[in-house]
RNA sequence: GCCAGUUUAGCUCAGCUGGUAGAGCAUCUGAUUUGUAAUCAGAGGGUCGUUGGUUCAAGUCCGACAACUGGCACCA
């Protein structure tokens, strides 16, 4: 019989877990689900494991397979449960937390295993596949995820239905891995990094910050295509602003701060909000002026925990394609739908069709009254319930001042990264204290809602370069085109190309090196160049070029004249 | 920040059980003047992440610190 694969992932970390126990009898046991690909369990132990432990435990669990051990449940009193139980810290934690809420105490006995478990599972280890899974890694994970409770061990597992499909996938995430932005930022020229003088920042190099420059360009024509301002606000400011509001006081450890000489306490921006603000505050604004879209490409220093950084994608110092909408109550509903429309056309652009979409609520430590947050929180549904957009709800993830929209996008290996945003936020204007005329010549106060498209300039070319392999599309590409001549006879022919590409504002330089062809097209291939324009003989005397496009073997010989009139619409952003 | 692993030339990596470092590519020099994924030859280049310790002797063993990688926690 065939069961789902959640299910025979589940029964198999059943099945790790009374392979560990045989190998080490002292361990303790907390918990072990499916996941996407696989199964994980965590285990509490002084002994460590390490790869060396693998196979042994693998090997174990393939010899309790094949014992065709059958899962038994059985429904348990709580006194019975605690006998079962006693040694077993974790399990006892659990079930005293299930039956107060009630809940039936399910126990499964698999060999000499038994789990506090709701089920199912299968029926005997007969129904699982002997070599259709293998332990990735072992990994530290807090007890109920909470960083205030102890380290356990997990044993992270790939499991599938049979081995075909395991070593699939083992396959399929070697390739990714070549994806990586981390391998291909080097490869392409883009970016590196200075671990010893600036962890956690970027130094972007020439043709990684053409890339970076663009993505800019194209967000801004966008943005004042959707009726939105730009400003810039100072770097750095007084910490009274942090001070005023809310955030020093939950992030303070992680801003680079500072005393200057006169003894005032400097802060370097975590974030562009309050400078946004201060500029709404800086004249009397009507209801008039209302929407105010204010956007603002700041770049922000956050002093993130050494443990998080990753690559581009998690960053110390980043720019973000930050905005500020200021508007009445009446208009908050439309502009999270305008800007929502605006996010999922941009990721559209971009290639990502499948965005998921998180709804954050109310966490526990919070401000402002439950009132201001059931309009916030329905604000937000609203709009995505308005245009039938998918969701999920995540409760209690919201930011301590407002609930707010995530928009994910996976990386290479299938990690999910927040990119964009929406954020609904009554806080910052209460404790600026801004507000606006109304119709009735009273002062009103504004709604503020945050957004972010890309998020991260850094973290969306970090995805961008992983999905496309660095085949970025040419409007994008730093280097669209290398002009490649044949020998060194034909250098004078392939600088005038340059100079008419240049001039009709294609990027792109000359390989005058004294190298082959054939190394120049390995070499230019590798680093992702989109078009080679190679020039010889038949091509100076008759005005050509002869392209080979990247991944492409034939090639095309075009009139000059032609090519750059391609190539001119080619690299116009694609509004 | 926490758990585990890793750190050797610009890059990718080798260096077994301790006896003062190697390869390929890149760079430089020379030859070659090249027609679509690596032309040939020679040369230079490393206080082996930093710092303590063990030892007659440390890239190799032990400790601390840092960075990076994979997770966890965090993510204004």
């Amino acid at each position: 019989m065939s069961y789902p694969i959640e299910l025979i992932r589940h029964s198999l970390a059943h099945v790790m877990a009374a392979a560990v126990k045989k190998l080490h009898p002292d361990v303790k046991f907390a918990g072990g689900p499916a996941i996407e690909n696989g199964f994980y369990y965590d285990f509490d132990t002084d002994y460590r494991f390490s790869e060396e432990d693998f196979e042994k435990i693998e090997r174990e669990m393939r010899e309790l397979i094949k014992s065709n051990g059958r899962f038994e449940q059985r429904i348990v009193d709580l006194d019975e449960a605690k006998q079962i139980f006693a040694d077993q810290p974790y399990k006892m934690e659990w079930l005293n937390e299930y039956d107060a809420a009630g809940e039936k105490l399910s126990i499964y006995t698999f060999r000499d295993f038994t789990d506090l478990c709701r089920g199912p599972h299968v029926e005997s280890s007969k129904d699982l596949p002997r070599d259709g899974f293998k332990i990735r890694n072992v990994a530290g994970a807090y007890w109920k995820g909470d960083s205030k409770n102890k380290m356990l061990q997990r044993i992270y597992v790939d499991a599938f239905e049979n081995k075909e499909a395991l070593d699939a996938f083992l396959k399929q995430q070697e390739e990714a891995a070549l994806r990586d932005h981390r391998k291909l930022g080097k490869e392409m020229d883009l970016f590196h990094f200075e671990p010893e003088y600036a962890p956690g920042a970027v130094f972007w190099h020439d043709k990684g910050y053409k890339v970076y420059r663009r993505l800019i360009d194209y967000m801004r024509a966008r943005q004042e295509r959707a009726g939105y301002i730009e400003v810039c606000t100072p770097a750095v400011m007084d910490r009274v602003l942090w001070e005023t509001s809310g955030h020093w006081e939950k992030y303070g450890a992680h801003n680079y701060s500072g005393k200057t000489e006169d003894d005032r306490m400097f802060c370097i921006k975590p974030m562009n909000c309050p400078g946004g603000v201060l500029i709404y505050r800086s004249v009397l604004r009507s209801y008039r002026d209302l929407p105010l879209r204010m956007a603002e490409f700041g770049k922000v220093n956050r002093y993130e925990a050494s443990g998080s950084l990753m690559g581009i994608m998690r960053v110390r110092e980043f720019t973000q394609d930050d905005a500020h909408i200021f508007c009445t109550p009446e208009q908050m509903e439309s502009e999270c739908i305008d800007t929502l429309k605006l996010i999922l056309d941009i990721y559209k652009q971009f290639g990502f069709n499948e965005v998921k979409i998180y709804l954050s609520t109310r966490p526990e430590k919070r401000i402002g009254s439950d009132e201001i947050w059931d309009l916030c929180e329905k604000s937000l549904a609203n709009a995505l319930n308005a245009h039938g957009y998918e969701f999920t709800i995540n409760p209690g993830e919201g930011a301590f001042y407002g609930p707010k929209l995530e928009f994910i996008l996976r990386d290479a290996i299938g990690r999910e990264w927040q990119c964009g945003t929406i954020q609904v936020d009554m806080n910052l204007p209460e404790r600026f204290d801004i507000s606006y005329i109304g119709e009735d010549g009273e002062k009103h106060r504004p709604v503020m809602l945050h957004r972010a498209l890309f998020g991260s300039i850094e973290r969306f070319m970090g995805i961008l370069i992983e999905n496309q392999s660095g085949n970025l599309p040419l409007w994008l590409s730093p280097e669209p085109v290398v002009v490649v001549p044949i020998s060194e006879k034909y250098r004078e022919y392939a600088e005038s190309v340059v100079a008419d590409l240049r001039a009709a504002g294609v990027y792109c330089r000359a390989d005058l090196r004294d190298e082959k062809v054939n190394y120049k097209v390995r070499e230019l291939s590798l680093a992702k160049t989109p078009i080679i324009a190679v020039v010889g003989e038949k091509e100076s005397a008759d005005k050509t070029v002869t392209l080979r496009k990247l991944g492409i073997e034939k090639q095309e010989t075009v009139a000059l004249s032609d090519f750059i009139a391609q190539m001119k619409d080619a690299i116009k952003l694609p509004l």
